[in-house]
RNA sequence: GGGCGCUUAGCUCAGUGGUAGAGCGCUUGCCUUACAAGCAAGAUGUCGCAGGUUCGACCCCUGCAGCGCCCACCA
């Protein structure tokens, strides 16, 4: 107990220790470096930028441990490899952090002014992005640090400016005063996909506006900007007051009463107000019946002129006060709780508040076309494929973008307004309005949607506007590997972007991943306090455990529910490669390997594990191709520890510690052989183990990274058989079975047990007799005999193994034992299973429909089954005769 | 309201038209000289429910239920 556990210093592999080594090596190596120049053909990645100012979480350990896969892989594959890093300002997600930090020393941004605050951010930027980048690299990440982006440098943000003047040009980014989604605390209009609707248990208020004009809100103290009240023209209760005009309560104003079909008549009294400063379908109501829109709040929320006595109320006060008046007045009829969908801010969760305001938009159906056609022609092919949908309805139903952000952190406009009230929109700061020459202009306040550069990002981080070699070497890009939360955000964008100024698609392969959950399948949110520190795990774990789990764990496209017991299983698979190999480099020490491998000299388990290795070459390699990670590293795991470790390690040992030198010198080859291919195959999972086992190896060369990846029609491979697999089967089966009876007996390892083998089968014969010390040691067995007649044994455990042609009695003398009952027991247990499936391939047999419907193989199948299942029942009827 | 996905061992998840798999956990035995972060043996499932197609369905189809996500202006 105590040897086993506290006295023993050596916890086995030691991550921290190696991973920080290797990563600096790689760097000083250049091997991460993409050419612009190269007769390869290229492969390209470029990183989803991370915000600047966040901080790394599980998404995007996962998001790079997959493109680090990838591009290991194609890496290796020969291929002139480049994958870009950088990172995002992200305009309003920033600001907010910076001004919280501000907050806490007391400033207010106000009071320090735009450029001062930049000043501010700036810095913030600098220490934030530092250690961003130092948490990627803990990741392992084989990105080309030389050509980092960040998009607020100074060549993207020219790009964003001409990408903006030459939209302008095009009349596809225009001014307009419109209803946009407005956040009073971050003071900016945003997008609709900024928005997040919430549901919310609020109340629905019944208001008499006339004798028997009773309308239903939800907001009633907007009832200070209507314009109108709506029916729908069908309804016969309305039909006489249409035309009409009512009295607005609380207000001196009279408003006209509409017919509109889009008032759903069942729907509370089956009135509508309607309200067109603030709210998107009163809006829209308006504009088709010209009515005017007032506005009744400020860019806080306040309450303002329009609003008559409850002008300087924040909205909430409002609500009460009118709500109060109302029922001074007996207006107020009915109230009833109802759940509505209510939009929140997406960064800070303030009710967004819908607002008139003048913006700046980008007509985006002209540009979504291109965008459509390209995946609907699949030039452009989403992974997993049913993302494609998603993608593509939203695009057949886009809606202008309104690009224009009340914000300091960004990409300022680039526009100037005259006193006249012109607009100049130009690359340079002009010397005067272009319409009416004022020289009294000044730039716009506003800054652009964080997503305005970074729907450049291929293009941008390449060089582009400018024709450089980069670009015409890498684009358009191979594969953009990101989480589904930002399809529309970021990878629409992007594909509109580019097929409008490059005429090219910017990828050619999406794949889409899975978000990060807790154990309990909830989102990780800072609030929640369920956030998982990449970081933290990788100190505990090491990087290569914790990539291979989210590889792992990343397959089937549905949310990964992270747990940390995961990552102790394969902690320990990181450590079984490490112990692979310092054993197999121990025992190889004082053995000279064959030079040349001689296909004659070779063991049966030799032969077999060149053969599974070609498998898992030929496995991984199709599923890192068709991005199955999960399959991958499934395919990995099974080979390096189920084959490699349990079978074919043990099955070298009586080689490796036997006497015959030239076998040893043949054999040892082949071992290191398999190793040596084994961690090329596992590096780009497992990139720090794997390199620091491969410098390990004899005749190693500079570094893994760079050594090609194992290809299935390597020579050495051809040195593997499927027969030779099938004979280990034989042989694992036979071992498997007197574990079996050993395990059950309770045979203790310690005693060495005498083993008959019965078996009239030449083959099965030849088999056994070849393998016997393999079979003698890992069954522990005392001595192995062969036998042509079924023995006449009274006290042993016997179990037929029957496989393709094979079939061979094992037989284990149990004289040592005190009592049967648990050898009874086993094959008791063993006949009940037997019987079971014996009766049901019968059945199948005698039905006259399969016979004559079912497949031939399937025939063959059941009645070659059958007969195994005969033999096997017979054995153990007989066997469990001899023991009573 | 529309769309997508999920439901398989205690937990997390693979999976194929031909008699259910892995990891973790659990039970038993082992300090067998690579590894106790290990080795060996073992137990555990009417594959959500109901129909249909089929010789045969966990798998294909339909309906239902439950869960999750995305989109949408129902006051």
């Amino acid at each position: 107990m105590e040897k086993t556990t506290e006295s023993s210093m050596d916890k086995g592999y030691n991550p921290q220790a190696v991973e920080g080594k290797w990563y600096s090596f790689w760097l000083e190596k250049n091997y991460f470096k993409g050419e612009d120049n190269s007769s390869k053909p290229s492969f390209c990645v470029v990183i989803p930028p991370p915000n600047v100012t966040g901080v790394l979480h599980m998404g995007h350990a996962l998001n790079c441990t997959l493109q680090d896969i990838i591009v290991r892989f194609k890496r290796m594959k020969g291929f002139n490899t480049l994958w870009i890093p950088g990172m995002d300002h992200a305009g309003i997600a920033t600001q907010i952090v910076v001004e919280k930090q501000l907050a806490k020393e007391g400033i207010k941004k106000d009071q320090i002014g735009r450029e001062k605050f930049l000043e501010k951010t700036w810095e913030w930027k600098v220490k934030s992005g530092g250690a961003i980048l130092d948490q990627q690299k803990r990741l392992g990440i084989s990105v080309d640090w030389s050509r980092s982006k960040f998009t607020l440098d100074e060549d993207l943000s020219f790009a964003v400016k001409k990408v903006f003047v030459d939209l302008y040009n095009e009349k596809l980014i225009y001014r307009g005063n419109r209803l946009i989604n407005w956040c009073p605390r971050c003071q900016t209009a945003v997008s609709d996909l900024e928005v997040k609707h919430q549901e919310t248990k609020g109340t629905l208020w019944h208001i008499k506006y006339a004798d028997d004009i009773v309308v239903a809100t939800t907001r009633p103290e907007t009832l200070l900007g209507d314009t109108a009240v709506a029916v729908n023209p069908k309804d016969a209760r309305y039909k006489n007051h249409i035309g009409k005009s009512v009295s607005l309560p609380l207000t001196n104003r009279k408003i006209p009463v509409i017919a509109d079909d889009s008032v759903a008549q069942e729907f509370g009294s089956g009135v509508v107000k309607i309200t067109p400063a603030h709210d998107f379908n009163d809006y829209e109501t308006g504009q088709r019946h010209g009515l005017p829109s007032i506005a009744i709040f400020d860019k806080k929320g306040v309450i303002n002129e329009n609003g008559g006595i409850y002008q300087g109320l924040k909205s909430i006060d409002a609500r009460k006060k009118v709500l109060e008046d109302l029922t001074a007045l007996g207006l107020l009829v009915k109230e009833e709780p109802h759940t509505l969908s209510v939009g929140k801010c997406d960064r800070c969760e303030t009710v967004i508040e819908p607002m008139l305001s003048d913006q700046w938009f980008v007509k985006i159906k002209p540009l979504a076309e291109p965008a459509i056609k390209v995946v609907e022609e699949k030039q452009l092919k989403f992974y997993p494929e049913n993302w494609t949908k998603t993608y593509l309805d939203w695009l057949y139903n886009i809606k202008d973008w309104c690009i224009s952000r009340q914000l300091w952190w960004g990409h300022r406009i680039p526009a100037w307004h005259c006193v006249n009230k012109h607009i100049t929109v130009s690359m340079e700061v002009p010397a005067k309005c272009s319409i009416c020459s004022t020289q009294e202009i000044k730039q716009d306040e506003d800054v652009l949607d964080t997503w305005f550069s970074s729907w450049l990002w291929p293009l941008t981080t390449l060089g582009w506007p400018n024709e450089t070699k980069a670009m015409e070497t890498f684009f358009p890009t191979s594969v953009l590997v990101t989480g589904f939360d930002i399809i529309f955000f970021w990878v629409v964008r992007m594909v509109m972007a580019s097929m409008h100024f490059k005429k090219e698609i910017p990828f050619k392969h999406v794949y889409i991943h899975a978000l990060v959950r807790d154990e309990r399948g909830q989102k990780m949110s800072k609030s929640k306090g369920n956030t998982v520190d990449p970081l933290d795990l990788v100190n505990d774990y090491g990087t290569d455990a914790l990539r291979f789990t989210l590889a792992s764990l990343v397959g089937g496209g549905r949310d990964i529910k992270f747990s940390e017991d995961r990552l102790d299983g394969y902690r320990n698979f990181i450590n079984k490669i490490w112990n692979a190999t310092r054993f197999s480099l121990n025992a190889l020490k004082d053995i000279p390997l064959a030079k040349k491998i001689d296909v004659k000299k070779l063991t049966l388990p030799d032969k077999y594990i060149i053969y599974e290795l070609q498998q898992t070459i030929k496995e991984t390699t199709k599923a890192i191709e068709e991005y199955r990670f999960t399959d991958g590293a499934t395919s990995l795991y099974k080979f390096t520890w189920n084959e490699f470790c349990d079978w074919y390690l043990e099955l070298s040992k009586p080689v490796l510690y036997g006497t015959d030198s030239e076998q040893k010198s043949q054999s040892g080859a082949v071992l290191i052989s398999v190793l040596e291919r084994l961690t090329r195959l596992l590096h780009p999972y497992v990139p720090f183990v794997t390199e620091e086992v491969y410098q390990l190896l004899p005749d190693h060369k500079e570094s893994v990274c760079i050594q090609p990846y194992p290809e299935e029609n390597d020579p050495f491979l051809k040195l593997g058989s499927k027969e030779s697999a099938f004979e280990i089967e034989v042989v694992k089966s036979v071992v498997s079975a007197i574990r079996n009876i050993r395990g059950e007996n309770r045979i203790s390892p310690a005693i060495k047990i005498k083993t008959t083998f019965f078996t009239q089968d030449k083959n099965s014969l030849s088999i056994l007799k070849q393998n016997d010390s393999f079979v003698t040691t890992l069954g522990r067995l005392e001595k192995a005999e062969y036998v042509d007649k079924m023995p006449d044994t009274k006290k042993s455990a016997i179990t037929l193994i029957t496989l393709g042609e094979a079939r061979i009695s094992v037989i284990v003398p149990l004289e040592g034992l005190v009592d049967f009952n648990e050898e009874i027991k086993r094959l008791n247990k063993e006949l009940e299973k037997v019987a079971k499936d014996f009766d049901l391939t019968q059945k199948k047999l005698s039905t006259e429909t399969f016979m004559a419907n079912a497949p031939k193989e399937i025939v063959e199948l059941e009645k070659s089954r059958i007969l195994q299942l005969q033999d096997k029942k017979n054995q153990l009827l007989e066997s469990l005769k001899r023991l009573n």
